[in-house]
DNA sequence: AAGTGAACCGTTATAACATAACACGTCGGC
DNA sequence: GCCGACGTGTTATGTTATAACGGTTCACTT
């Protein structure tokens, strides 16, 4: 069934993804907190972009008591700061990222249909941006690609 | 001084902008009406992309009395839905579109340090990224790339 | 002329997203 | 024991965006 690249968002890849954060917490001496590692697991678990407030509520109803926006939005600077994780900007939403300890700009593939987001790296796209870019003078620093659509399944079954 | 193509934003570019969205509203029979006027001649005054509240805060200033959000918000989705307008998902901002009655996807330049944005063309980038994403079996309908980096002039002040 | 519907705008309230500021506990170095 | 760094809890607030309802105008119909 899986050729040698897919876009799957199968259940695996999303834990393959918690897994690979664990590891380099351990490697970079990072505290994976039982915090963290729950909203990790919230991320992992969820087949889309999670928003800051689905998190809250998600980790709320695991502990019983209400949880506020500044514990969430912590634990998020954690995982944005350290790469783990990409800020969807026209969602403000947050998604994993599927390409861990690559230094990378991300491209997101966001699914009009299913919500849900495929991240793709082209060096040839960051390239072209950057000289885009320079032509009009202008330095490049950091780039936000956001791409909406249909992904494979909803193509078809659209 | 000026070459065959800058991207000075000088205050005429501004201007122009709004007159070109001006001759616009005839051709297609749109209804500039007033208050859709006042917020144009406010985001044309306006040296970078300005946020709802701003708008607000313009167009309370200058009917000297309160005017609600919903009232900009309306205006900002007409300018939208016609193309006048691209919506800076990275700031939450609205900037004035550069190639008004060209079907494009703009490419957003934002200055980290003035905040000015310039928006280019560039059909290459564009195709290539719908190439990236149809290998990624993903078909693209819409597009948002956003660049922060530093202007031409303040890339030379620095 | 009265009736109808579309487009526009005002108004109130609320939803959704994000951060400031301060307090407290733990742990490791000194 | 003291200190500072780090992580978390808590309260309050700031920022961005939309829902829902009402009223006016105007073109079009009957
Ligand atoms: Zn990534
Ligand atoms: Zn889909
Ligand atoms: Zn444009
Ligand atoms: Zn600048």
């Amino acid at each position: 069934m899986s050729k040698s690249r897919d876009h799957s968002h199968a259940a695996s890849d999303r834990r393959d993804w918690a897994r690979q954060v664990e590891k380099f917490c351990g490697q970079r001496e990072l505290q994976l907190t039982p915090l963290r590692r729950q909203v990790l697991d919230i991320l992992a678990g969820a087949q889309a972009p999670l928003g800051a407030y689905a998190i809250i509520e998600a980790l709320s109803r695991e502990q019983g008591k209400a949880v506020a926006p500044p514990t969430v939005y912590r634990t998020l600077d954690f995982f944005l700061e350290n790469g783990f994780l990409h800020k969807v900007e026209s969602r403000n939403a947050y998604a994993p990222c599927e390409h861990l300890g690559r230094r990378h700009h991300g491209i997101l593939l966001i699914c009009a249909r299913c919500g849900r987001t495929d991240e793709i790296e082209s060096p040839r796209v960051d390239e072209m941006l950057q000289e885009t870019a320079a032509k009009a003078g202008f330095s490049a620093q950091r780039q936000m690609v956001e791409v909406e659509g249909l992904c494979e399944a909803c193509g078809k079954a659209a």
